[in-house]
DNA sequence: CCCGCGTCATGACACTTGTCACATCGGCGG
DNA sequence: CCGCCGATGTGACAAGTGTCATGACGCGGG
């Protein structure tokens, strides 16, 4: 038997994952948690087999989560609606054994816990591959200012928000701009976002 | 018996919804789609009573689909992640039965499809408040406009693209970011999206 | 040890953007 | 019929933005 907590904030696809696991004969559904923090608590207390975890989540993302359940030596399978070779990336330094995408079909997921369970690892093919070449070509810096001006800051905001000066805030945009291949920092952000930078 | 058709375009959470629904004894699943046209053509051969669609979908948006079954008499619920104001409004406005949303408890939609069987409508709550005040307040102009311009296209490429001078489009940009009190045009973008506006 | 790189800064210049005033035109409601 | 409003335009000005040159500091690898 495969004991699993699964970790989803959006709580009608929460219970429709559990229903759609609880289905198979080998898996056990032993918790459920609506965020980063809740999921870590009863990881420690329950100690299940394999966590199953969405990315995106208020308090604490699926991906810090991670990193700190395969401290303990838990295996996690990560599942995201988003196809991002910078999310995969992270998610796999963090030590995740799995990476589904939710695009994927629904058998997918219990063969991805069983294979799990046996010790392999799944990551989601055409993922991988691009994942594979993408360089992640932003310094942190870069990450935070463009982060921060794509939401609608002004160059001082970020300036101040950052203790930078003004200038050093465009020039970082200047170089994110330049390798995104974009021509201004919204489209920038834009860009970056899609890639999973951010 | 209830007899539901189910789309949505991410398979996992497809399967997963499924599953919930067929736990349920007087609920029967008689199809899966996965984008609105595919619903469509579903839904006018197997006549089910009510549909369950996902908003944001490839080829045609669950709106669409929406207001397309209503005009067959066949009742629909429409499940999404966004509590925007916007969506619920032009959904009430296609005729949707009911409105649920995907961070509501996977209990709520077993109970909002016996409730739409039964002829009742079924709003979330809080939304349905906040909709009502909600006045839409810019015009279709300065929605193209802000769109566009949110996806870093510059003035001039804005103009171009829907045919305007670029003095005209930063007369656009200025009303909408007065109106929505932001403070340059990536703010506006952002807080526009977020309530459903664009 | 020196070179490259990331971080941080300044100054200058051209271009884009936000705002305002103002004008035309067509429709719609009182 | 008149006034209001949205769509559309112009011109001008101030503020914000993108780029480039240039320099300083510290750190890590050949």
């Amino acid at each position: 038997m495969i004991r699993i907590l699964v970790a989803e904030d959006q709580a009608m696809v929460l219970g429709a994952l559990c229903a759609l696991l609880e289905l198979e004969e080998d898996i056990d559904v032993v918790a459920r948690a609506r965020d980063g923090i809740e999921a870590l608590a009863l990881a420690e207390r329950l100690q299940p087999d394999i966590v199953l975890t969405d990315i995106e989540m208020p308090r604490m993302s699926g991906l810090e989560l991670a990193s700190r359940l395969v401290e303990f030596g838990t295996k996690v399978i990560v599942l995201t609606t988003f196809a991002r070779p910078g999310y995969l990336r992270r998610a796999l330094d963090a030590g995740v054994r799995g990476y589904l995408l939710k695009d994927a079909p629904a058998e997918e997921l219990a063969r991805a816990v069983r294979d799990v369970q046996a010790g392999q690892r799944t990551v989601d093919r055409d993922l991988a591959a691009a994942a594979w070449h993408e360089m992640d070509p932003l310094t942190e810096r870069e990450r935070q200012v463009l982060r921060l001006a794509g939401d609608g800051l002004t160059g001082a905001g970020v300036a101040s928000k950052l203790g930078l000066s003004e200038g050093t805030v465009r020039n970082y945009l200047s170089n994110a701009i330049g390798k995104l291949g974009a021509s201004n920092r919204v489209e920038a952000a834009r860009l970056a976002r899609q890639r999973g930078l951010l």
